[in-house]
Order: structure tokens, then sequence, then C-alpha cells
DNA sequence: CGCATAGTTAGTCCTTCATCGAAGCATTGA
DNA sequence: TCAATGCTTCGATGAAGGACTAACTATGCG
């Protein structure tokens, strides 16, 4: 028998339908409250809290109550990180699923990943960004380029952040199956894109919707 | 309701006690037969081949036959960083677990995590090599110093490898609930370890047991 | 061949837990 | 204070699946 940390009781709260479509909807990074977690797990109200209730007890999720309104969250990076994982080998290991990813086609194009930007913009985003040497990748890891903090500065992000999360962070994209910009830096340009209003959240998903402007404003600084 | 991968479907393979303790069991790096598997699950023969096969068609695991033997083993690193990352969640979340870490005093000072060095001694390595900027750390991202190159070069191992996989990164310890070393880099240092016969592999235990000399030597090389 | 070992399959029991309706609490607004 | 809304708790139901014993298949060894 085994010691150590009690994985099987984590995974088992990840295990369930309904939790998972939860979690997953809360990788859209922002909170949601109970009724809308049953409208995204399919399940009704009092299925809904009961889950939320094991989730909070698990210690993946954390409450903040406004009025008559509860807002659950994920309870931060670390658990977000484990769905991104888990999500890399259910994505990996279950291509039996006939549709290549979501339906939604704007989901494909862009959309939010906890904090920051995936989906086909993200991933050339990346891909022009290494290529161009502003980011040096190898694998999963990802460093900044010579360039990196002048490239950056120049639209007003600081690269040099004192952020205890890892600056740049690879990111698997399960509908493209290719890696995404992750980390403190994706976060800060999922910001950028959103405060210039570049692109807007669609309601209710995690789609990100370019504006024509916004979208040739997007490609002139990282897809040059 | 969600679209994409089957998240639940995998997480609810690894939220069973018996399988979660086969998983990590696996962790240990080498493949183990069904019986061995049962073992550690404390379950009877036919309770673990049943969880076997469940992993397989989930494709968690690989098997390879040998005569009357099934060796399983993790389907790969992908599947092994799902796991480290779902442990990093339930070790952060329970430590309601009163036992700090593990039973047996051996495996704190050092084991094996999947293909790499974990334990105080793993903990201690890394902090020194941060410490004397052969590697360079902030928070989870590791990259490698001006001097790792000659550093590592000196006992033979080359950093600039090839390999998809990062050669630097972070994995929570669970016992000492801090940082080692893992990527190929750290899987080198283990092979070096068994290779140099500095430890060797406790038997049935993912525990490395130092001999006096090689602990002189590994002192030397990484904790000077 | 015959026996032992390694593993899977079949059958059955039994616990666990997801689900929902109905009722109960709490907050807000009139 | 009364009604509406948001959410939780309770209790009953039912299905899923994990556990075991027993029987079966396959490999190895004399």
């Amino acid at each position: 028998m085994r010691e150590g940390p009690d994985i099987a009781r984590i995974a088992s709260l990840v295990g369930d339908p309904a939790r998972a479509n939860m979690l997953t909807a809360l990788m859209g990074g922002t909170a949601l409250t109970a009724s809308e977690l049953a409208l995204e797990a399919g399940v009704s109200l009092p299925t809904a809290s009961s889950h939320l209730s094991k989730l909070m007890e698990g210690g993946l999720l954390t409450l903040a109550s406004q009025g008559r309104h509860r807002y659950y969250g994920l309870a931060g990076p670390q658990v977000a990180g484990m769905i991104e994982a888990i999500t890399g080998v259910a994505a990996a290991v279950g291509p039996q699923r006939v549709r290549p990813g979501p339906r939604d086609a704007a989901m494909r194009v862009a959309r939010v990943c906890y904090d920051h930007l995936a989906g086909e913009q993200a991933v050339a985003m990346l891909d022009r960004l290494v290529a161009r040497q502003v980011l040096l990748r190898h694998d999963k890891e990802i460093r900044l380029g010579p360039s990196a903090a002048s490239h950056f500065a120049a639209i007003g992000i600081d690269v040099e952040s004192k952020a205890r999360r890892p600056v740049c962070r690879a990111c698997l994209d399960w509908s493209v199956r290719r890696s995404h910009l992750a980390g403190t830096l994706g976060a800060a340009i999922l910001d950028k894109i959103l405060l210039e209003k570049w692109g807007r959240r669609e309601k209710g998903s995690r789609a990100v919707i370019f504006s024509p402007m916004g979208k040739q404003a997007f490609e002139k600084v990282f897809l040059a």
C-alpha cells in the first residue's frame, strides 16, 4: 500500500461529468454562480449545489458571497494547471470523438484559457514570436529572447514581472493540438487584448471575438 | 453543456484508490507486473486485472508481454505529468494527513520520481545548484545558467540535449513540499547516480539508497 | 504430459453516490 | 412585512461499478 497525498480523492472529484463540466467552465477565468454552473453542467440546481460543496470541501474552488449571489471560482493556478494537464491527456488519448475540437467556430479561433488566450490565433501568435526569436522555445519550456523586453515594453507590458508565477509557459491547445502561450506574459497579453478592446468576451462562453480593427492591430503587433 | 476532450473519463480512471495506487507505483518509472500492482494497490488479482484493463482502454498504460509476465507501464511523460499535477494539488489542499510525507525514512531522503530523483537530497541539490547559479530559477521555471554546460559536461552530462522534453523542470516534492529538478537534466542526473553506483534502487520501492562513498561523491559534485 | 505459476473472464453481492422533488433559509426589493 | 429570487438541505430512488470467489486460459518447467 502507498502513502502520500490522496490523489484519488482529488481525481475522483474531477471524475464526475457534471463536476468536470463545471471546472471546465471555470477555466474561463471568471467566477460563476451556482445557477450558471448548474446550467453549464446540465444538472438541476440541487445537484449542482451538492457538487459545488464537494468541490469546496476538496479545496478546488473558492467562494465569494455577494448578497444572495455566490460566486465560485477555481482555487488557483495550481488547480487550473491540473485541469489543463488532465485535458491534455484526454485530448491525446481520446481522439475517438469525430468532431476535432469545439463545435463553435469562434471557440476554435480564439478563446480564454483560465487567464490567457487560446485557439488558432494564440497558437499562431506563439509560433510567430518563436520564429522571430522574441521567445525561445524548447518544447514545453519557453524563455524570453534578447529582444523580448523591448518588444513587449513597446506595447506596455513589463516582462520583468516579479510575480511568483512563471513568465512564460506552454499550454497545450486541445482544439489545435499545439501549444500556446500561458504564464504571466500570456495573461498580460490577454489583458491587453481586452483592455484595448481588440476583442471582447462572448457572453456565457469562453470565445473571444476580435473586431476587424482589433484583429488588424493584434496581427500587426504579434503576427507581423 | 460543454464540448471538448472527455476529462471526466480520464480523471475518474485516476479517481479510484486502487488505480491511483497503481499509477503512483508506476511513477517509479519501471514497468510492473499485474501481481505486483495488485499488491501495491492492496486488492486481489482479479480486481487488479479489471482495473488494469480499464487503464489500458483509457490509454494511460502501455503493455509489454514477456512470456507469462505482463509488464504494465505509464503510457508516457504526458501521463506522468498529469499524475504529478494531481499529486501537487492533493498535497497542497490535503495536509489533513497528520503524517508529513512517507513513512519510510529512506523514501524521505531520496527516491525515484518517474525518471528523476526526489526527496531531501534532490531538494538540497536543486537549492545548491540555484544558489551557485548553475541553474537560474524563477518559481516553477528553471533555466540553465551560464556555467551549466561546463559544470555538467565535467561529469559527462550533455545539457544541450536535443530531446523533445524540457531540459529543466521543477517538480513539487510532496514529502518536503518544495521543488526538485525534473526534465531531461533531472533524468540524466538520476542515470548518473545509478550508473556510477552512488546509490541503488531499493527493491520493490522507489527509495534510492546511497552508499557512503556514493553519498560523498554526490555531495562533492552537487552540494559543494 | 502434468503440475505450478501468471493472468483473465464470469457471476454475484453490495456499497457508493448522482439525481431530483420538495421543503427550508437567506437576501433583496416593494 | 410580504413576495420573489438564489441557493442549500433533506430524503428517497436507482444505477453504476468495485469487490470477491470460482472457474478458465496460457506459459513455463521438469
